[in-house]
DNA sequence: TTCCTTCCTGAACACTGTTCAGGTTAGTAT
DNA sequence: ATACTAACCTGAACAGTGTTCAGGAAGGAA
């Protein structure tokens, strides 16, 4: 990986590693550096900043996601797409809040949202929005939390063993699609 | 506020203030300590790190949420009560990111999701735990969403002036209560 | 006046992202 | 082989960040 000149996708494949190795906290211009010998000022000839370099990385976990096969209805379609982004965001260290982050600033990884827009085949597209967004903020927001306590169960700080968290996605992501259904009978 | 000695509650406010003023990144303890006419040393007698003071700091904003009161039934207490903590968040300037942080850092700001799940009048405990985690990631997830638009748009960057914000996250949180009705029900 | 708690100073430490003038390497064209 | 050009990197610096710590000063109570 090092002792060579490197290329762009290098660099980020070497960020993606880094940040299963240390966190995103610790995910610095500086260590990412060091990991491909190479002085800090070098990774600005492949990326204007860090904040682009984290958005090719939500690209990447985001653009991970399987795509699922047609269900045998739109719902349930949409519940696969949801926990295909959920395992997705899962497979890599401090996945959420990396998404997250770069979505809020509208900088990439706006696939998520459309994948799953797109699979809510509903005629009111408006509703579709809405509904399509509140399952990403829903997503997004339970795997941060679960991926801030294995960090924290993993530094000895121990709390209550209920694994609530993956249920309560699917609990959640459920009634979101069965309100939605009513709404649309009517 | 300055020339004199101050208190721990001194320093929120100011904090608080700073905040409103220039936003979370640029919240830092040499800025805080400055308008308070003081060393930033000195903020480390009242509190132990940056993180202790964002935790009440987001305990404040949480706060800040009227009591809601009784609706025609729970559903529409919840919804209430949801509103009001999106009020609350839209109040303070990056107050959906304040939260969301230390609510995944688990340093407080607990009292959101509390206030959310008992006014979920279901007898299903585990269901109003999910229902009610659900409520507070779409809301703070819209928020959040919101408020960096908000910022980007204060500085020049226009984007599609659909503001949709608003009516979806209503929207969603009646999705999640229509659904979690109808599984009552069954 | 002594004493003790509360609050603050001043200086430093170990970091962070980022910029920039200049240098090297590799590949292509003449 | 020579000249040229694009790709990639160095080395050093800048301006900032959160945090620590020994020591000093202010204020009230005994």
């Amino acid at each position: 990986m090092n002792a060579s000149r490197h290329s762009k996708s290098d660099v980020l494949q070497a960020a993606m590693k880094l940040l299963d190795e240390v966190g995103l906290p610790d995910l610095t211009m500086r260590k990412l550096a060091a990991t491909l010998d190479v002085q800090p000022s070098a990774l600005y000839w492949h990326f204007a900043n860090k904040q682009s370099l984290l958005a090719e990385v939500s690209n990447t976990i985001v653009n991970f996601a399987k795509p699922v096969s047609e269900g045998r209805n739109w719902q349930d379609t949409t519940l696969q797409t949801a926990l295909a982004l959920r395992n997705a965001l899962l497979a890599f260290r401090d996945g959420a809040e990396v998404v997250s982050s770069t979505l809020a600033l509208g900088l990439g990884a706006e696939s998520a949202l459309a994948k799953i827009e797109s699979s809510v085949a509903i005629s009111n597209r408006q509703l579709a929005q809405a509904a399509a967004q509140s399952i990403l903020f829903l997503v997004l927001g339970q795997v941060w939390h679960e991926q801030q306590r294995m960090q924290a169960n993993s530094l000895g700080i121990v709390d209550n063993l209920e694994e609530t968290g993956t249920p309560n996605l699917e609990v959640g992501i459920r009634l979101i699609l069965q309100g939605l259904t009513e709404k649309v009978k009517a």
